[in-house]
DNA sequence: GTGTGTATGTTATATTATAACGTATCAACT
DNA sequence: AGTTGATACGTTATAATATAACATACACAC
């Protein structure tokens, strides 16, 4: 299912319903996570909270320190173990080109998302276009190379950030 | 002009002649940055003929260390300000999602090219493909997101290293 | 050969991430 | 409820990557 065209992406509507996108990511966590037998522990759903709180991607040391101003004592190991099971769990995704962390926004379905990254704004969009992922894929295959994991990450100017 | 099917690109090929893709690379760099005024010093050179010396990529500190064992002192600051110059000129890529640096297969011209990361042997490979680098900008247009920067990474397993 | 801009040297430190080991918590079973 | 085994978390230390700030050297134009 493609997004439609010519709708943006919640990530990219400056007016969209934030809470609700917390709210529902936090919701399907916890569901995923309860299907699979895995721990969304109290300080898990900490740090998906805090990655959730925009749609720009948030660093591990970030984390630590909206950790420690809760009052929780903690150190990047701590941080770092709460992010590597969100990303086995594939509730977030790490951006490579920032070493920061955001929400995946479909974390119930087996995909290879690629982030739309605004250099201005910070704002990362991710969106899941067969076109692109099948191109790669058509040219992996000629290359007789085994894929198993995408990243794909462009950077650039957001609609909201065009001067007009 | 993309690669003839069915023929792999040098990095995928364990026989191909690797001192010719040093010296071309080497001849071509200088020629560009003589054409364009850019000072390709000693220093650089040296930190681009090391970045091709295999067509795995180099971290910063193995650089680092190399120069350290020609006998050349060197800090930090100074392979990163190497390079800087080196990704100015497009004579190399950085490799996000491992932080590290490799020769860039065809500086002469603007391109926005793809990565293929063998996890096994470490070998990365540069494809230029005009359906991956034209469906993202397919994508990005329906989004009124204007690109800069395409980067993408694709992390598995090349055609020598899977197992028969 | 003098001056100006570019490149490099040098010291210090910031940022991101992991290793190693100890303690606490959970949940399954008796 | 108590025991046990596994998982999660705390803690200390350090590794790996990258940059800030300022001093010195070099190259080229005049």
């Amino acid at each position: 299912m493609a997004r439609k065209k010519g709708k943006l992406p919640a990530a990219m509507r400056r007016d969209h319903d934030h809470a609700r996108c917390i709210e529902e990511a936090l919701t399907l966590a916890a569901e995923l996570c309860a299907g699979r037998g895995a721990r969304l522990t109290e300080l898990r759903l900490s740090v998906l909270e805090f990655v959730w709180q925009s749609h720009a991607p948030l660093g591990a040391y970030a984390i630590l320190d909206m950790l420690s101003a809760e009052g929780r004592r903690a150190m990047p190991p701590t941080v770092y173990r709460a992010l590597d099971f969100l990303l086995q769990q594939k509730l977030i995704h790490r951006i490579a080109s920032l070493n920061a962390y955001i929400g995946c926004i479909d974390p119930g379905r087996p995909h290879s998302g690629q982030h739309l990254i605004c250099r201005l704004c910070g704002t990362v969009a991710e969106v899941d276009e067969e076109a692109i992922s099948g191109a790669i894929a058509a040219s992996a295959r000629d290359l007789q190379f085994s894929v198993e994991r995408q990243t794909v990450e462009v950077t650039g100017i957001c609609v909201n950030c065009v001067p007009d």
